[in-house]
DNA sequence: TTATTTGACTATCTTTGACTATTAATATTA
DNA sequence: TAATATTAATAGTCAAAGATAGTCAAATAA
């Protein structure tokens, strides 16, 4: 009990709460300080507490005025999507799955056809030839990316 | 936050839009003294937040009465601008310059804010996490994916 | 073993300042 | 007066310093 991670997870969504908000800013060296802990500590809250799958979403800036930036998905309002991003998606999927996914959005008119053309140029092998290595994960990552924009809220 | 050079950048926007004007013509020192910084940091803003692929355009001249004019470019032909972006984005580009092209073909109509998130997402560090070697590479490779798809397309 | 914690090293973005370049205004000279 | 030199007033460049965040692997804890 009371690992520093779990506490530091808690702290952050407390924060949301309190502060009645799906979107949080933190300074990772404040943060680390109120902690007294590393900074990287941060970051691994963050990739094991804060993923999409958890139904978060992270944007940061690095250099004077650099911040993290948490969002919490719209998972409940917008259980479909939700179930995709979070369930069904998962860490791999192919191509070919990745484009029956996006066919069926647009079919339920979720996203438009031209979105759906932007994200198959993504998930398509041939823009993710440049790097081999697990086409399959990456693709899986950028999906889930693509997707949670439809459930983000400010 | 309070990041020097966005206050700068929302300075002179906020100049030009109040004179209801697509020029604006300022004189670095007067300005640097106004935020009481370095007249290079003029430079530096002008540099990172108003390029030609942002839709500005810079002349200034130096010596006495020197100035430097700020132009802001009407919207040309989608294609055009499609064409100049793509070229911009070379073989590589970072996360910072892939926003702001972006940022501006949103602000031209030419794709849509959630379209513009949906690409973001997929330029994103965290979304491009998965696989460290050259980066900058692959997101100008998903990138241009992405933007041939309107460009087929208009 | 697996998850967490830490720290050294790296990457990115901003800010500053010393030095350089250009131009306009003014003074000097032919 | 016309040409030229000088000076003052600008702006530009570039590299160093400062301010953040990210990565990765070793150490530690559960």
């Amino acid at each position: 009990m009371s690992r520093l991670s779990d506490i530091i997870e808690q702290f952050i969504k407390g924060l949301m709460e309190d502060a009645r908000t799906n979107m949080l800013e933190i300074r990772r060296n404040e943060l680390a300080d109120h902690f007294n802990c590393a900074p990287s500590q941060i970051n691994y809250v963050l990739a094991t507490r804060f993923t999409i799958d958890k139904g978060y979403y992270i944007v940061s800036r690095r250099g004077g005025g650099g911040f993290i930036r948490i969002q919490k998905l719209d998972t409940e309002s917008k259980p479909y999507i939700g179930q995709i991003i979070m369930e069904y998606i998962g860490d791999s999927i192919s191509q070919f799955d990745a484009e029956r996914i996006l066919d069926s959005m647009e079919k339920k008119g979720i996203i438009t056809p031209r979105e759906s053309e932007i994200m198959k140029a993504v998930t398509n092998e041939k823009s993710l030839n440049v790097f081999s290595p697990s086409k399959d994960i990456v693709r899986a990552g950028l999906l889930k990316s693509m997707l949670s924009v439809l459930i983000r809220r400010d």
